[in-house]
RNA sequence: GGUGAGGUGGGUGAGUGGCUUAAACCAACAGUUUGCUAAACUGUCGUGCGGGAAACCGUACCGGGGGUUCGAAUCCCCCCCUCACCGCCA
């Protein structure tokens, strides 16, 4: 959620921020600050009648206690008006908090200055390239083909036991599946994130706190037996265990990691996309999560970027790095990269990573806040970014390192998976 | 799942309707004292919202949500969580 001191406080630049996702935020800002009047007016009638209310109670106790009670009594009579006056302004209140909020929750962030205007993917910007064309042999073959003759994913089972969108990972399919986490785990600890292992399920107010609730719902799992949602990424748990917190500056940057299976319900997804292991109800992901002082929280962008590239080069999986236009970065992201590998047999590349700062619009939410000395607590800027999606990588792997003779797996792959083909 | 006991500030913990603007202690921070450390003493020490240039003032918050009352941490109802014992179980 966008800050509404700041929207009062920098207007103009907020404007021309939105305006690289389309949207004209002028006359809806007009709107908040007039909604934010209104209830601050609410707010300090409020006030004032409390206290008054406070004060006579005050009064009622001291000539009771006096032994004054026919005074007390005569005072008594005195209070049903404020009292009717407060309930009437907690309604009001109520009501503009809920109209206040309504306006607000609608603005997606506000795109950073480096971020293009555009509408769709076609106007995001390659920032990088890295690698070049495997020579494939004369059958090349979509991994969902190769999946199938060499045996290591199932998805009929899958549709069998559960539902389309679930595969079976079988023998080398799920030890290299297996491999692929450790490795990326290590990478990740050795660059100094703390490895976590949070909840598959998460409440709603965890929900809340990351922003799927209330509206992204149908998004989800839900378990309606003891309102639990599947986790859809490991940021939900992760980011959330920072809710309603103030770090120390520290403290900060706080960076972990995770491995999690992710839940998407999908609904919707059809044709090409949703082909293989391009689009999965359930898949394996390992995230990591920084929540950083605003100071640098840019500085840390660039390095995770940095990270994650080079995790796919020492794979060397072929790949671009895309600034996200405006119009097609998500709805709580101020600036986005994405990482994209080419797969071959496909001839398409497919995104194995997303790196995002939110500057403040999740933890604005959350609550999550810092204190340097005795200052008051500010909110935090929280950043994430997969290192990286599991399905797509393998499947890269699988269309990029085919041959006459298996797939080759990646050197410092094989220490993890103890077989160098497939 | 059953029964019982609980949930109060960063921590421990008092508080059964008004004298609580939540005691006291510990921790933390600042200062005084000191050759250094330690100790002692003094002071500061929650968050949100609103008002104010600021000092400060008002208001809400004692697990969450309702209710009773002129007045609720305190009484009532619902929910959540923790602990103990029992049951079940990898």
């Amino acid at each position: 959620m966008l800050l509404i001191q700041d929207i009062r406080e920098n207007h103009d630049a907020l404007v021309a921020r939105l305006a690289k996702r389309g949207i004209a935020a002028a006359p809806i800002f007009d709107a908040i600050i007039k909604q934010d009047d209104a209830r601050k007016a609410i707010q300090k009638q409020l006030d004032d009648t409390l206290s008054a209310s406070n004060n006579m109670a005050k009064q009622i106790g001291d000539l009771f206690k006096a032994g004054d009670a026919q005074g007390a009594q005569a005072l008594k009579a005195k209070t049903a008006a404020l009292k009717d006056t407060t309930k009437e302004l907690q309604v009001q209140l109520q009501s503009a908090v809920d109209a206040l909020q309504a306006l607000v929750i609608e603005l997606p962030n506000a795109p950073h200055d480096s971020v293009a205007t555009g509408k769709s993917a076609a106007d995001n910007e390659v920032v990088a390239t890295w690698g070049s064309d495997i020579p494939l042999p004369k059958a090349a073959k979509p991994h969902w083909e190769l999946c199938q003759e060499l045996g290591i994913i199932d998805f009929e089972t899958g549709v069998k036991i559960t539902g389309a969108g679930f595969p079976v990972y079988v023998n080398k399919g799920a030890r290299l599946q297996r491999a692929l986490i450790n490795y990326f785990l290590d990478y990740n600890t050795k660059a100094g994130y703390t490895e976590y292992q949070p909840p598959y399920f998460i409440n709603e107010a965890s929900g809340y706190g990351t922003g799927q609730l209330p509206d992204k719902e149908g998004q989800m799992y839900h378990m309606t037996a003891d309102n639990l949602f599947a986790i859809p990424t490991a940021e939900v748990p992760i980011t959330n265990m920072y809710r309603d917190t103030i770090l120390k500056t520290e403290d900060l940057p706080v960076k972990c990691t995770a491995h999690t299976p992710c839940f998407r319900r999908e609904a919707g997804s059809y044709g090409k996309d949703v082909r293989g292991l391009n689009r999965l109800h359930q898949f394996d992901k390992v995230e990591i999560v920084v929540i950083a002082n605003p100071e640098e929280s840019y500085r840390l962008l660039d390095e995770m970027v940095q990270h994650v590239g080079e995790l796919l080069q020492s794979l060397g999986l072929k790949h671009r790095v895309l600034r996200l236009c405006g119009g097609d970065m998500g709805f709580t992201s101020a600036l986005t990269y994405d990482f994209e590998v080419w797969s071959a047999a496909q001839e398409r590349w497919l995104e194995v990573s997303s790196v995002s700062n939110f500057e403040t619009f999740q933890s604005n939410r959350l609550k999550c806040r810092y204190r340097s000395g005795k200052d008051k607590p500010q909110l935090v800027h929280t950043l994430n970014g997969s290192s990286l999606a599991l399905p797509r990588v393998m499947a890269a792997l699988l269309e990029n390192y085919q041959t006459e003779s298996g797939i080759q797996i990646p050197e410092v792959l094989v220490p993890y998976t103890g077989f160098s083909t497939i």
